[in-house]
DNA sequence: AGAGGTCGTCTACCTTTGTAGACAGTCGTC
DNA sequence: GACGACTGTCTACAAAGGTAGACGACCTCT
């Protein structure tokens, strides 16, 4: 394979990256608190991802003092859609449906989210009638 | 990281494997067909594919004449709802909502889907009040 | 039986990812 | 102004992933 051009994230670096969508702008050195008791990368390991993940575009930098602080350079939401989408495309006609129906089960959303996921559902009936 | 027990297909892999669940058992060749035109991978490139799907365990061969048919071991949906939870784990609280929104707005369900995952909906929305 | 085609296996090689040590710059403090 | 604590950069290396050639086993037609 030639040169990837999506430079999608890599598993340990979504960690990092949906870290950092969470908690806002954080130094490697927050970052490597947050993860304490979930992984045990070392200090250079934390270094290495965040680096890379400002090579791929996906976090940017502004310092402060002698330190970085990382946060998100494009919409989390978009990222996630982008791979969300990558996910639906592995799906055949027969599974999207059962698929879709367990995310949303396990999604955890609360009323008002499933209210309006609702009437997506409704507006969407309606055109598919059509 | 030590080794991985998962053994989650990788983008390559999740190609080959998602035409196999579609397309029922296939020998090699016929994969290497159906890939034509999206791809432009080498006979030995497909072969290494399967080849690696079999040892993760998310394919299974069968001997016919002198060739294999292949075809999935495990649960096509299985192997999605994992992915898909990757997927929802990535997204923050308040992301997961739209997230699923545009996920189930460029998942092409037809009427009778739509209706049942709305009925879904309502269920969970009984369960969420109380 | 021999030739030609097909098939899977072996081996290989480069890139990406996972993981981390070594080190030099910097900042606050005594 | 020197010391210690931190920070980011460089370098490294093994494992996984992407890609593919070489080759011997096997079938099939003549």
């Amino acid at each position: 394979m030639p040169p990837r051009y999506t430079e999608d994230p890599t598993p340990a670096e979504w960690k990092i990256l949906s870290l950092v969508w969470d908690e806002g702008p954080l130094a490697a050195r927050d970052v490597l608190s947050s993860l304490e008791g979930e992984t045990d990368w070392s200090t250079s390991t934390v270094k290495t991802l965040l680096r890379r993940l400002v090579d791929k575009g996906h976090l940017r930098t502004r310092k402060v003092g002698n330190s970085f602080l990382y946060s998100a350079s494009k919409s989390p939401l978009r990222s996630l859609r982008r791979a969300g989408e990558d996910l639906l495309g592995r799906a055949s006609g027969a599974t999207v449906a059962p698929l879709l129906a367990h995310l949303v089960k396990n999604s955890g959303l609360d009323s008002a989210e499933l209210e309006n996921l609702r009437a997506l559902i409704d507006r969407l009936a309606k055109e598919a009638e059509a």
